[in-house]
DNA sequence: GATGAATGAGACTTCATTCAT
DNA sequence: AATGAATGAAGTCTCATTCAT
């Protein structure tokens, strides 16, 4: 950001540009995104939505860090050591159905389409080091084995679930949820190698 | 298509159009695909661009129908009853993977970014129709039941994790390939509530 | 209009964008008529321009509907029941004349080239209603009839004299002026069917 | 004309350019007649057409040439030393107005929007100095004066009316040919300054 | 001669960004 | 600090014209 907003309108001003962006992300895509609209939605002037952030890319990362954030901080609620197998995969099917409820279509467009200035999604970025973590976390825990691979192919197939899902808008459909539940848990009772 | 190209110049023609394009869409994503840069690419002026493609939607449809025509084949491939759960499972995989590395970029543009003139993805639509019946079947064949639900599913969990291990380059690796068969595996062997 | 111009600043580009749309449409014709010509005609850049006009053919409407306004403005003050037939043929003239003189080709250009997003001169429009009604009116007056086709005839004899007379350069000559005065006169004169 | 069309074929060939030409630009106006429209409608390939004509310009011109040389025949006709002045204008109302039945834009298309390469509306032009001396011999035959001005005015009235009429789809209308002869016959039986 | 595929200059329009007020 | 009018590079698409077959 290009200054760092001190006083409560700033900060709301700030707030009121983020969640116009997501919004806008949300329900008209990549292509609806401009900058002039994510100000007007804001009720704010495009000069304004410039003083705080010195482009679009910027103001894209700061609308995916937040979502991210919120990823992460509902993803870390469905980690507790103690937990069944079974609890474990219905609250983290529950966690990551949730996360997508607010802004359906955000977390597609932004990981699928907006660019970024780094490459957040690159397996040693910040965010996937803890987002992954958490799944290598899990596979050690009910798999029995640290497997990074097998960490990384539970996220991904959660990851489509979920967000082709948001695209058909059954991410409310309980249905989906089981069958959701189901792929995890056997992907968390399985050993490695199960066919040999 | 605007014309039917008929000498095999201008097939020729027309297919280095849909390649380039292809090539384009994969490593540069939507953002990069203008149809000068796709004339460019494929050594043809934009005037013959537009002589085959009314429009630039009109071609990204082109591109899409070829790239899903490919999918749908090397899937049917893959679809033989008399299989075993292992074989079919170790099939599917190799099928899905082996569809994806010519371009590994391309289907997740052409699904998630390209606009498309139809609704090609509703589930109502000809290729969904077609995709997701192999894999009621092969929910049917396996798992004992017709689940509409669970082959979506587990259609759309393939889907995440072929196409993130596209991004982060991992495609060709086998130890995804290997994981990718142990989750289709354990969705086929599921009974629909496996916890109860 | 996309936006109304408030501040004079506004207000004094919109008409520097609609007078020099309507010197060049005047001077070089609907061919010459580009949206970049007029912008940098009227020192503007090509942006501001489709800040205020959405597009071409609004642009083109609003410079015929300043123009018709101008027209019948002069038009109506030509019309005063308590004219003798002379004063008020020779009134009509003048005032034709020099409704075409600032821009000599306009009319002719925003009348039979340029396209229209209503058909405005249809007899049912509301221009031509207005347009039409004054020449019923006089000739109402003067013929003694009312006579809606012998209206339109002789607006259209006088549309005819004045838009020939400005491609040729000689809208300003007295004897044009003269010869006018004198159709308007003999076809006022008229009974309908002068030779039985 | 590129090259002049000796043999039969090639007669037939330059005869359906310009048929078609004149039937599209009385159809669709100056903006439908593009090269490539006029080749397909006269069934002609692209490249013949460009084999007679050098470019759009040319074939405009020769398009323009025929039309005017069918007007002149029909004005010359009406011309009759011998006729009274309601026979005159009678003739020369049914002859202006059945030169406009067959194409009724196209008069309109090639004399206004049309571009040419010679001023062939300027007085001193060839056609428009046949096409005058018609008017200025009935003027001075009826009026009993040379009047030039007097002519040009007459036949701008006279292109008027027919013009309008034809836009309105008028042209047919019995009571249009009729205040058109009166208004002719009004402008014939005049001295010069009837007022006074 | 005839064909029609190919060319590319140029038109319309959008939108990220700046800067005078 | 805030505003929003203004900018102009860049993208989509058309059509007059050429030239290899």
């Amino acid at each position: 950001m290009r200054k760092t907003p001190r006083q409560a309108r700033s900060r709301a001003l700030v707030e009121a540009i983020l969640e116009a962006g997501a919004r806008i992300l949300s329900v008209e895509g990549w292509a609806g995104f401009t900058t002039n609209a994510v100000a007007e939605r804001a009720g704010v002037s495009i000069g304004s939505l410039y003083q705080y952030f010195p482009d679009k890319l910027a103001l894209t990362d700061a609308i995916r860090q937040r979502h991210l954030d919120d990823c992460m901080a509902v993803l870390r609620l469905s980690q507790d050591a103690a937990l069944s197998p079974d609890a474990f995969a219905a609250g983290l099917a529950r966690a990551m159905i949730s996360a997508h409820l607010k802004h359906p279509g955000l977390h597609r467009v932004l990981l699928d389409e907006a660019p970024a200035s780094s490459d957040y999604r690159n397996p040693q970025s910040v965010f996937e080091q803890a987002y992954l973590a958490c799944f290598e976390a899990a596979v050690a825990r009910y798999r029995g084995e640290a497997n990074r691979v097998a960490a990384l192919v539970l996220s991904d197939a959660i990851d489509g679930i979920v967000h082709n899902a948001a695209r058909r808008g059954m991410l409310a459909e309980p249905e989906v949820e089981r069958e959701l539940v189901a792929v995890v848990l056997a992907s968390l009772a399985l050993r490695t190698r199960p066919s040999s």
